[in-house]
DNA sequence: CTTCAAATGTAAACTACCCGACATTTTCAA
DNA sequence: TTGAAAATGTCGGGTAGTTTACATTTGAAG
């Protein structure tokens, strides 16, 4: 019963619709499944084997901390979102780790050497997989690019639309969003500092632009923006 | 004999190397093959057939102009790497492209569809290329933490430093770079504006660490810098 | 050998943003 | 309920780096 659970996890993910009953189950036999709550700390490039994660339910942030204790947040995953070793390269080095955004995270994993076999056998998941990390690698760039040639405020609302694309409840231009992060983790996103990032929301809050409140942002007209 | 010949750059190449000469073959023979000098623009993300392109010989920079109409540098190809449409999605409305950075630059290409059946047929070669990608990636995001935690010092450090370390010709501690890039492009890409990359160059010729010129770049000392 | 455009050097004014310091509010566990 | 920790609000000084503006040097084309 729990194994179906799993396989019906990985089963409704688009990347693997294609796979056979037996296919997904060479993965599953394997596959570890962990749940947390807000706040959790979840480990994954520690001293264990090299794995691939499936984020089933919920919402992490992936932190990085460098040689001066600087947290950095590296990446938003979002339910639905494969994560870890994307590149299937082990990379001990680099301290990282999840956090969880929300209550109620599910998180599926199987072994990284597993799902190479996978790939290697099944040729369409390979490319599709393929895929997958060539859309992760464009959405960096975007950031890339917006952080190198936008000040903070455009930044906060390029990230603002494109939460609100994403995740967001839309009801004509009005769109809300279940706000699982702080200002301080918003500030990390669009790096800018604390300070900035509450002034900049501030503004917009005054010219009625949206509203910032802990459990959800509202934005007016996402046209406006 | 030309065919001869773009088979060998192909078959030389470490994603390849597992290729049978008939697959080689099939994306040969669609392959397209271009020649470029100093200077010069080679489009790539128009009109045509999405491609998968293959530096032989040389070196290009990535291009995109923005709204305002901003150069901004989103690559340096060297040779050997592969580039264009890596994601294996065709999208348009990015006005990239490539310029020549030194004489005598040579590129192969080949049809994505044809790269993508070559995958599907080649499972092994699709995981080489989805390492390949996402070793990409990481450079990507090493650059991307570099630019948030680091001053404009600092990131030219560390890219002198990559520089060296990839392109360089060690003797002991000196390292001697073939100098394709202006201080233009140097401050493009560790993202400054061009006066503060000369100042921050000069500053590094004044301590003795190391020589600009528009030809090489040498560097008395890696460890030093 | 000229000439002209591109590359490099230099300096001062200006500014967005960081950082420290603190007040206020909210949340949550004891 | 209450107290402490976390999140948010607000202010001003300091500064790295941008921008503008111009001078000088280099190199390649004619």
């Amino acid at each position: 019963m729990y194994d179906e659970l799993k396989y019906w996890y990985l089963r409704n993910h688009k990347l693997f619709r294609a796979l056979s009953f037996s296919q997904i189950k060479q993965l599953c036999i394997i596959t570890g499944f962990k749940k947390a709550k807000k706040g959790d700390i979840i480990y994954f490039s520690s001293s264990d084997v090299p794995r691939v994660f499936l984020l089933k339910k919920g919402n992490i942030k992936i932190v990085s901390i460098d040689e001066d204790g600087n947290e950095t947040i590296k990446d938003i995953i979002q339910k639905g979102d494969l994560f870890g070793e994307l590149e299937l390269e082990n990379d001990r080095n680099s301290n990282e780790y999840a956090k969880a955004l929300t209550d109620e995270v599910a998180i599926c994993s199987f072994l990284m050497s597993d799902f190479e076999d996978l790939l290697l056998r099944n040729p369409n998941l390979a490319l599709s997989y393929t895929k997958f990390v060539g859309l992760k690698m464009k959405r960096l760039r975007n950031n890339y690019a917006n952080l190198v040639s936008k000040d903070a405020k455009t930044r906060l609302l390029t990230f603002l639309k494109d939460w609100a694309e994403r995740d967001g409840k839309k009801e004509g231009n009005r769109v809300v969003i279940e706000n699982y992060l702080t200002q301080t983790d918003i500030a990390q996103i669009i790096c800018t500092s604390r300070q900035t990032a509450t002034l900049l929301l501030n503004e917009l809050e005054e010219k009625g632009l949206m509203h910032y409140g802990r459990k959800e942002i509202i934005i007016e007209d996402v046209e406006k923006l």
